[in-house]
DNA sequence: TATGAATGAGGATTCATTCAT
DNA sequence: TATGAATGAATCCTCATTCAT
């Protein structure tokens, strides 16, 4: 299986830049502790350097402000997510069945159970900072890309709408699973959210 | 027209709580004009007070933090809200029409539209303090109070899951328009905006 | 006999303002020792909240930043200059003869000798700030309005470049005190240096 | 033509040396151009390695500090000045009139204009920093030198004293120009400024 | 020799909060 | 009750300087 880390080949890198790295990667990986402690508006650089175990100058040698790290840690997410999640969505939908769109979201569910620590301060940073919520715009986006196949059985002038659909069922869920899942606000049994998310689904795109 | 405040008659009042509490309000009007402009974490107790025209101090004497006074704020919103909008809903659902729920969403946008420039700091809170989260719960359990008519035509064992689905239906209403009106980073138009929603409410809620 | 809105307003006003005042000039006094040992630009807000034995936040209370409280230091020599300095030097150059001049500049340099230790500092923020250097222009108008009565005894058409010759002869001590005096990179003995200078003033003003 | 540059002959150097010379040489050209833009105390170090595109650790191969790569500049300076500036002055002076030392003064104040973007920066540092201040004595010492010939007219027992007041003349000069022409506090015409300091000289150095 | 990375130190500025009045 | 003054604690950020490469 893929490493994300490891697809760039380290070996051949020269000592320095290989350095540089492992310092960046220290803080990336610091903040997202931080993050998941203190949220994203109360995480300050000084924490971050604290926790990376490296001098608070040294932060702003890697990022220019918390933002930018910010968005490295998503984006850590975000490809984790992306193949784990929207590939798996397109197969689902194209099968076309309820019980395989309810596989899928049972998977779904595993992923937002995991990233749980993290998501207060994605909710945070999502409200409050316009570029990371562009780049959340991206992942839907991505995930338009992946629904090619399922969205090809509709005639030309659906299409569109199709796939507005599902990107706002993508919304739906995300708030869900945050505020049932995370926040824990909205209090249901893990299987009741699945079969109440599982039949809306499937009659508002039509599953059988 | 019933004004939130004057429903706790204060003509009766001591001159002194009069006073306190025209301070009190006067803070809370100031302290959503400053959300309003700077979010919620970036807004500071020393801008509301000084939007306030009130010394800092003076602050304190009224509300223990920032977190405090945004909640007075909110419930503004929310009995707001409760009024125009979650009976209309209510009465929308029981007519039964696509037509009529669209006429509701027309409504409820005009709302949005109209909230706009809180709504940031709202989200913002909502991802960071779990007590505004949670009074953004009490919001659901409003509505649900709302829909007793409606979910009365259907059979018992089903009430429950339909209540779910108008809720999630909510959910998904709420980032849409905060996506698309507020943070414009979903850009479609409104018409077309009511339109999807429409027909996934239509096919949600099998109306007609 | 005591108004209750004036006892407010008259008693607890000026013993609000006395304290800030002390804070103030506080403040004041320990930023000429601060700026007399480190110079302008050395000298650091906090270096004088220090020595002024208050919080730093404090110093922002009254000022801006460092050259608003420069400013307040260099008035106070200014103002001191002003009275000693500028009124005797239009007496003697009423008198009219080398030895008023050389009798005024031996007061000069006394006061020159008096403020030595904060010179270089001035000297600095005048090269460097924009606004002490106005300042400094302020000074000599008002050595201007001093000389009215020396300037009477000219013809109108060369009053205005006798003017202009006395400032230049300002501007020439001004340096060479600062050379001579403060910095000594100009070594000279008190009494050649009063030689020099008056005597070129007699020929510079035409004197007895 | 002498070049400041060239004198020490580059081509018998051994390839290391020349590399070596080349980079400090950038530094410096650098460095005036950082010094002219900041001013002495706002430079930076950072500042002056990248505008000489050099990285930081380089500039301290090659200077200590700050004020060490100033002198650098300031002795590029000092070294035109010299030249044009002290030479043509003797020389204006052997000839004694005021015709001649005004036209003096009119080259002497291109030079100014010329030098205008570092002056606030080199009268910082001389404020300042009592090493550029020493140099600014060598550079009154080499006027003096120029001055032997004109110095020579005089009695024995008056050499000193008029030596004296060439230099005081020449401080007034340096002032003058600085807030006339480079700060532009003291305002006032090209035409006027000449005017009066050539009446000036003319009656303090006795000139037809 | 030149450099990229790292750091320690320090400076400016802001804020929430507390007192005396 | 309301307020002005004061403060301690953080935070951000920059800089001069060193060290391994």
């Amino acid at each position: 299986m893929d490493d994300v880390v490891s697809s760039e080949s380290t070996d051949l890198l020269p000592v320095r830049e290989q350095q540089r790295r492992m310092t960046r990667q220290r803080i990336v990986v610091a903040a997202r502790q931080v993050f998941e402690e203190h949220g994203y508006g109360q995480a300050s650089i000084g924490d971050i350097a604290k926790a990376a175990q490296v001098n608070r100058a040294t932060f702003y040698l890697h990022f220019a402000k918390k933002a930018e790290v910010f968005i490295e840690v998503y984006e850590v997410v975000r490809r984790q997510q992306s193949v784990r999640y929207w590939s798996l969505l397109g197969e689902a939908l194209v099968r076309g069945t309820e019980a395989a769109v309810r596989e899928w979201l049972d998977l779904a569910l595993v992923w937002w159970e995991d990233q749980a620590p993290l998501l207060p301060a994605i909710h945070e940073a999502m409200a409050s900072d316009l570029d990371v919520a562009a780049r959340w715009k991206c992942q839907l986006d991505e995930l338009a890309g992946e629904l090619d196949e399922y969205l090809a059985r509709f005639p030309e002038e659906r299409r569109e709408k199709q796939r507005l659909r599902v990107e706002l069922l993508m919304v739906q869920l995300d708030q869900l699973c945050f505020r049932a899942i995370v926040q824990k606000v909205l209090v249901m049994e893990r299987e009741v959210l699945l079969d109440v998310v599982a039949s809306l689904w499937r009659d508002a795109l039509d599953l059988k």
